[in-house]
DNA sequence: GCTATATTTGACATAATTTGACAAGTCAAA
DNA sequence: TTTGACTTGTCAAATTATGTCAAATATAGC
């Protein structure tokens, strides 16, 4: 999977009825870059995080939880050996 | 845990009773770059990984599968929310 | 000690990527 | 056809990655 960050925002937007443009207000950026953000084109700078949730009335962890999902699958998608360099991390290795 | 690639590569090179010149020369690359990766103190570049499991008369499977979890920690460290993220990945949801 | 060779370190230059802004575009509803 | 929301492409600036060089520091043999 793919972009889960980007379709968890676009929802939470949607359910506090909000646009894209006030959004951007709120973290200070280009309305076009959230845009392209909720379609997992550009990736939203961590130090912007607490700010979305702010405004999305979200919870913060649960957002990061999702953006860091996004940035490990950005290493291992393609990647055959992917999940073998995971359970290394969580150490069960084989 | 942290920098199991530069770890691996280094006790690999002295198994073979190479010089970091030597294993430079053959990634064409500085001698200096690659000390630095053993210490883990830069990256190599991914498409490197062949030559090096070349020079090393090793197995690359094995090198990229240390190399990307090394990435994967890199994204990881620090962040307490980081297992959750993995397990999303995983599926293991909760 | 001295010498030679291997490794490490820090500063630097350059290349590549990311980030964000802007402008022009599409689309749907009024 | 006008308005507002969103999308897309392109550009410049900022940031990060990659690699080199020279100097510093080991390390081993004499």
């Amino acid at each position: 999977m793919e972009n889960r960050f980007g379709v968890k925002i676009k929802t939470l937007r949607e359910q506090q009825h909000l646009y894209l443009r006030q959004v951007a207000a709120h973290l200070e950026i280009d309305t076009a870059l959230i845009s392209k953000i909720e379609k997992g084109v550009r990736n939203l700078k961590k130090e912007h995080i607490p700010k979305l949730a702010e405004v999305l009335n979200a919870d913060q962890e649960e957002l990061l939880t999702l953006y860091l999902a996004d940035q490990l699958d950005e290493i291992i998608k393609d990647e055959p050996l992917g999940k073998k360099a995971m359970n290394i991390i969580i150490k069960n290795s084989i």
